[in-house]
DNA sequence: ATTTAAAAGTGTAAAAGAAACACTTATAGA
DNA sequence: TCTATAAGTGTTTCTTTTACACTTTTAAAT
């Protein structure tokens, strides 16, 4: 006897991404004005559908490339949401994912949509269906990850500074650090690469660049190593 | 202009349950002998399909009573699994979650499924499909969630010891806690009765019964307490 | 009645980790 | 050469975590 698959409603089943960013400032999320019904005009994230031939990682990838360009991008699935009248339109599913870009060295590559925007979380608009919730989720997300992995540095430019990096943390963990403690503790990581290089455009003194050797990281998460901020 | 959502792919969708499970040793999840093609005979989680007219949490809680009897129970989404041919027969996707439950007061209600099992998580067989990987990510999900809310009290019997409830974590971290150090933490959260009544099975001393004060916790939580083992 | 055996119950000291805190240095630009 | 600005750097205090062993209670055996 064969499981009898063909008396089983099918769905469409959606992709979301929350495509987080970072300007050296502010968290920001990238978000699409929708130009077609249902809710057109208003605020939405990035999505399509899953097709039959791939799967989610490759369809989050696919719909994030199709819609801004964007390529080799860190992507991680985040929730999948089931209300069942999510969408007025038609019943779907929607499996929410999250990304990670630095703004800066991508500027210049959202070729496939002339209505995106950046915005910070803090005064992002209200957007459609569930995707406020997927931003809350994600958000919370991203904190416990940036806790927990050395994943804050997609966010930054290959080169950044201490102070760069203290000031992402704070903006993601939504908290103030102490630069000290904060150094330390990240040195005492060992994880990064100290430059002889210098960033002269914030101070008079310059700072020194750092980048994050994933290499030793790896190696050392081999031999036990947890990351941990 | 209406998105066509015509032209998009439609999938099953599947939900499957791992449903922790604890009998004062150690930590067991619930499986279920296939009776049907494929993979006939072989051992699985227990699932079913999403129905367009009910979400994922609903499908999730229908599943499990429909297969066990088991009802009010704690389950939580997990993740959700897409490879193109993680089901032989049919291109399904399946949303995994995890439900935790107390062996010994629902000892009687399996009713439903003459073939399920409890297995010690150390010695559970090889399952079908993806399902091992489901059980790794439900493991090292159940870990994180049991450091940081009361939710291995769902495991045990209304009243418990603290023994038993020491060993539940020992169990679900996979080590060793010192006895002293662990009552002290416990009875530092504050979160819990300790009643009159004492457990006389385990020692001649007897030790005492407590019970996890719900209502408490909720206050506290509001008043920004943060549970962490 | 007394002894025995077995788990329950309990506190303190040492170590490690986290948090608080302020002055000196380097350098561009005036 | 002076000035203004952010970069860079250690130590002390407090909090949290870990390590560690003896006494108590009582059922069962004698």
């Amino acid at each position: 006897m064969l499981n009898d698959y063909s008396k089983e409603d099918k769905v469409l089943l959606a992709v979301d991404c929350i495509i987080f960013g970072f300007d050296g400032e502010d968290l920001k999320i990238l978000l699409i004005k929708r130009d077609f019904e249902p809710e057109k005009g208003k605020w939405s994230l990035i999505g399509g559908f899953l097709k039959k031939e791939e799967n989610l990682d490759k369809a989050a990838i696919r719909i994030l490339n199709h819609l801004t360009g964007l390529d080799n991008i860190y992507m991680e699935q985040l929730y999948t949401f089931s209300k069942v009248d999510r969408d007025p339109a038609e019943r779907t599913i929607s499996t929410a994912y999250y990304a990670l870009i630095d703004i800066e060295s991508h500027n210049n590559e959202f070729t496939n949509v002339e209505t995106s925007k950046w915005f910070s979380l803090k005064n992002a608009p209200d957007l459609i269906f569930d995707h406020n919730r997927m931003v809350e989720r994600a958000v919370s997300r991203l904190k416990y990850r940036t806790k927990t992995k050395p994943i804050g540095f997609e966010l930054l430019p290959e080169k950044f500074t201490m102070l760069q990096l203290q000031n992402l943390y704070e903006s993601i963990l939504n908290e103030k650090l102490d630069k000290r403690n904060f150094t330390s503790k990240i040195n005492a990581l060992d994880i990064l690469i100290k430059l002889k290089e210098k960033d002269m455009g914030s101070s008079k003194k310059g700072s020194y660049l750092y980048t994050f050797d994933a290499e030793k990281y790896n190696k050392k998460l081999k031999e036990g190593f947890v990351f941990k901020i």
